[in-house]
DNA sequence: GGAATAGTGTCTGTCAGACAGTATTGG
DNA sequence: CCAATACTGTCTGACAGACACTATTCC
């Protein structure tokens, strides 16, 4: 039985929407390698402490972010010899969409920065970063996930904002209500109208509680 | 710079078709634990041996069932403290897809099983098997994954059978022809023809070169 | 009433599936 | 010629997208 010298780590990529356009979180590193550079958040999987390699990337994200995010995914498993200077290294990269209420007042270690303005990281970050759009953006022309950048209650205009910001294409209302109607994943708050402008106000939707925790699908896309 | 004690690891899920059924690929574990038990090839990363996870992968595949698939993709990374005895562990699972007539003559140590009728698995194993269908049955809805399971050289009516007993369902031939057109990954082999009944013989098509690394789409499904 | 946005009714082109026809082999 | 399977032409119902209309607010 060899006692592999692998080191095994974990990243996120905490993705959000500020200002109708994509973030992706970057950590300052602490400690060597690149001690000083933006990077991902991780770090090492702590057997005693970690029920599994999920719970070790919501200690990273707690510990760095202090956020909970409300989705979290596995997004791939990324290893060899070069990709740390420290040694042949073992990384299970999570992808986790976070509203961007939650995110206020982030510590000075940390910084959110437009997806499409993404600097050059160290170890494979760009390459997970690329990995992870293609994932959210992939995932999101046939499914519920881009919900989980919403907040708690949002209108459907709003909703169909996201969707657009995500895909990077404006996308027909009424399909899109067609759509959001047969997923069956929203109720209407009885009651509630987002009012503010001049106009017609919006009926506000919240997720049902089925569709907290697991992604609605569409069988044949949007 | 802690050094964990986590136990690195690679499974494989080795899919064919036999017989019209999927079948998964087992094989008798030679030490503890559960030795002697059918369970998912699998072993350690050799770090100073391997270039990444998959080439782990790659190796285990070779080593016990004298295997290179033609088709190998990261599935997911499984780990906690309880799914191996000997302490915190880490799998990262890849699926292969095999041409049956690429597994002619396996050795003692291994042997193939329908998907239908596995038996119970040592460690988290069954529901790394039931991961894997389920991973593969959603791409069968809306790729070309399937062909990897088809030789070199395939009619359409074999291709469309392929996908019929992946997906479970019988699919629509006229639709089906049409998808295969459009997804521009077959080519007619010049004079091929399958002959052999009693009645009019079958156009042969292989893959095009650019897709054997790489799967097709379809945006709208089948 | 006007501006602005929310939400809906209806038409139309496109596409998947059904059906039925033709093609080609062996016996 | 018959049986059997390969392949193809055409119709039809369903659905996505476009358009135009109504609804509701603030000014």
């Amino acid at each position: 039985m060899p006692h592999s010298p692998v080191l095994c780590t974990v990243d996120a990529v905490l993705l959000t929407l500020q200002q109708g356009a994509l973030q992706v979180l970057l950590a300052r590193r602490e400690r060597a390698p690149f001690a000083g550079t933006w990077a991902l958040p991780g770090g090492f999987i702590h057997p005693q402490e970690d029920a599994d390699a999920q719970a070790s990337a919501l200690r990273v994200l707690q510990d760095k972010a202090g956020v909970r995010p409300p989705y979290l995914e596995q997004l791939a498993t990324f290893s060899g010899p070069a990709r740390d200077p420290r040694g042949w290294s073992l990384a299970v990269v999570y992808c986790a969409l976070v509203p961007a209420e939650r995110l206020q007042g982030l510590g000075d270690g940390v910084r959110l920065v437009n997806v499409d303005e993404v600097p050059a990281l160290p170890f494979d970050h760009g390459a997970i970063v690329c990995q992870a759009l293609e994932r959210v953006r992939g995932k999101s022309q046939y499914s519920s996930l881009p919900v989980h950048l919403c907040g708690e209650q949002f209108t459907l205009p709003q909703l169909q904002a996201v969707y657009e910001a995500v895909l990077g294409e404006p996308l027909n209302k009424v399909s899109f209500r067609r759509k959001m109607d047969e997923l069956a994943m929203l109720e209407p708050v009885p009651g509630a109208l987002q009012g503010g402008g001049a106009h017609r106000p919006a009926q506000l939707y919240r997720l049902r509680p089925a569709f907290r925790r697991s992604l609605s699908l569409s069988p044949r896309g949007l």
